[in-house]
RNA sequence: GUCCCCAUCGUCUAGCCAGGUCCAGGACAUCACCCUUUCAAGGUGAAGACACGGGUUCAAAUCCCGUUGGGGAUACCA
């Protein structure tokens, strides 16, 4: 299965001020008696977060649960800062997620229905609810008296009277003179047009719901059923935003300047982009590197996106996952990162951790729900997501492993086909199966295993690991590998790798030594380094042609006193 | 500042609502040992928490009050 399914209602689409809907009758109430109506309304101001991904899901699980709807909402009243590529790349991860809407390819969007904001703002200034402001933004007065509500999860809430101020619910005309409700009035309008029976959100809405409650009961709406849950933050305890990433890059730059001269590695980071932008097409071009932008991001006065990834890519450092593409991109499973979220705040009991999205949508209910706020554990998610690829069967691993979208990785334009014929190719069914038992992420066999792929001239060779393996006590790495080369060159290609396997055993304790002292130093010629997979499975992979080619170019290396 | 919310191992949590079966269970991380040609994986085990103080009760992680701590809101952002 492709990572992005390319389902018809995914395609672009243009969000147009000028084509409003034709007008909607305002009918509200439309809600059957027992059917769950839940709802997902992102603003597409940027790419889905991983707290955006979890009340996704719950929503969703909820409306399963109950055998009732979930539906999208677009809320882009921001119109300075909703974009439709935002909104493309939300509908996309949440097609990963393998959330699935019962609006598709007919979510409102709120920059297309004023029509029905303007209607309820009019029956708000006829009741003597509003007051204009001098500049036309029309604010909605609250009405002095508490307000209590039913919290699902955390059971009442209370807000006392005159403390939630009156607020905006109409901003002021923009320049072509048309006016956007605020988050307030349009969310309490279009939950009770579509029918909305239960609203699960974050706990940065606590707060909003006086408001909301009193817009309904002003307008004579009903008052859906209200769930607020805790927030998703860092291990450290900080908020977990795109600013996190910008936040990684410096601390790795401010790290790297500490050891060389600054001008001179901005030069360098100059250049790398150019050069970069034309290696890879997903490369962040936004931000031309200059020395003052540089300068600037390093000195906080900036977190340009595209200045990080480019330091990233430099340096070689992984920025830190938020948003869900960040996690699709580092290799991580839908199903993995499900689970995970899911468990931040609901559990089902009976210390049962792993489940499926189906187990979810049978099983989610209010009262297994935390009321707390929780931390974001990346080791448990990566366990979670090793787990996940441990239990995939052997068709579906192939097929991601092969189609796995990377986010830097310097190798991949390499053409994999040229240690593999195709994903039939009985190399790669190893290669996968051997790469299953040792890999966190789907990135991780193609990044841990890049050796295979690349030509002798482009491996990494490690420095340190030849030194200890090759040269240490007099050479005796060389030696090993001088005796190692005609044994696995009178060995038959078929079945190259276990016949090594029996030689090397054997030549080992022929000369009286572990076979690690054999194994190693193969190791070291054939990948540059001392980690790979078992000796059988990574020869194998190889090949006997190659691994022969590799132990004589290495042997050419050696030196001479 | 004001208001709202929250509080069990480092982290996610079970237990709390219907007090005794909890000197608190699981998972991730950590450490040790086993396995082992490297790295993993796997196996076994260890360490590790009821924030504090008052009540109520024969009995409190569980109920009540207070303190402290953390978070959220206080936008013409959602």
């Amino acid at each position: 299965m492709p990572p992005f399914s390319s389902r018809p209602h995914l395609q672009v689409r243009v969000i147009r001020d000028d084509v409003l809907c034709a007008p909607r009758p305002l009918h509200y109430n439309r809600r059957m008696a027992d059917t769950v109506i839940t709802r997902f309304a992102p603003s597409p101001t940027g790419a889905l977060h991983v707290g955006g991904a979890r009340t996704a899901l719950f929503n969703w699980a909820y409306a399963r649960r109950h055998g009732g709807k979930f539906f999208l909402r677009i809320e882009d009243t921001d119109r300075a800062r909703s974009t439709e590529a935002a909104e493309e790349g939300i509908l996309r991860d949440l097609d990963w997620l393998g959330i699935d809407w019962d609006n598709q390819g007919k979510e409102p969007r709120q920059s297309q229905r004023l029509d029905l904001y303007n209607a309820a703002i009019e029956k708000l200034r006829a009741a003597g609810l509003t007051t204009t402001e001098e500049n036309g933004a029309v604010r909605f007065t609250m009405p002095n008296r508490d307000i209590t509500f039913e919290d699902k999860v955390r059971d009442e809430v209370t807000f006392p009277a005159g403390q939630i101020e009156d607020f905006i619910i109409q901003k002021a005309p923009d320049r072509e003179g048309k006016q956007y409700p605020t988050y307030h009035l349009a969310v309490v309008v279009d939950d009770a047009e579509m029918g909305v029976t239960h609203v699960l959100r974050g706990q940065e809405h606590l707060n909003n719901t006086p408001k909301h409650i009193a817009l309904q009961e002003a307008l004579g709406l009903p008052r859906p059923t209200y769930a607020h849950f805790g927030l998703i933050f860092n291990p450290d305890g900080s908020k977990m935003s795109k600013r996190d990433k910008a936040k990684a890059a410096r601390a790795a730059a401010l790290e790297h300047t500490t050891t060389c001269d600054q001008q001179q590695w901005f030069d360098a980071l100059i250049q790398f982009q150019k050069q970069a932008t034309s290696l890879y097409p997903d490369l962040p071009t936004g931000t031309q590197l200059t020395y003052d932008n540089l300068e600037s991001f390093c000195n906080k006065q900036n977190d340009d996106l595209s200045i990080a990834k480019s330091i990233a890519l430099n340096l070689k450092i992984e920025l830190p996952e938020i948003d869900v593409k960040d996690f699709t991109l580092s290799g991580y499973l839908s199903t993995a990162l499900c689970n995970y979220l899911a468990l931040l705040g609901w559990n089902p009991g009976n210390d049962v951790e792993k489940f499926d999205n189906n187990f979810l949508a049978q099983n989610f209910s209010f009262d297994r729900c935390n009321k707390g706020d929780s931390r974001f554990d990346r080791d448990k998610l990566a366990s979670f997501n090793a787990d996940a690829i441990k239990a995939m069967n052997s068709n579906t691993l192939y097929q991601m492993i092969w189609n796995q979208p990377y986010n830097h990785n310097f190798f991949l334009h390499k053409d994999p086909n040229k240690t593999f014929g195709s994903a039939d190719d009985p190399k790669f069914t190893t290669f996968c199966e051997t790469y299953r038992e040792r890999s966190k992420t789907l990135c991780d066999p193609l990044t841990q295993g890049a050796f295979f792929f690349v030509g002798y001239d482009e491996i990494q060779i490690d420095d340190k690991a030849r030194k200890k393996v090759m040269d240490k006590n007099e050479g005796e790495g060389w030696k090993a590998l001088e005796a190692l080369k005609p044994v696995l060159e009178q060995l038959p290609e078929d079945g190259f790798g276990a016949a090594a396997h029996e030689k090397i055993k054997a030549l080992a304790e022929r000369m009286g030594v572990g076979m690690g002292k054999l194994a190693q130093p193969l190791r070291v010629a054939i990948s540059g380094n001392t980690v790979t997979p078992p000796i059988d499975a990574t020869l194998d992979i190889l090949g006997k042609d190659k691994t022969l080619a590799r132990i004589q170019q290495t042997l050419d290396e050696k030196p001479t006193c």
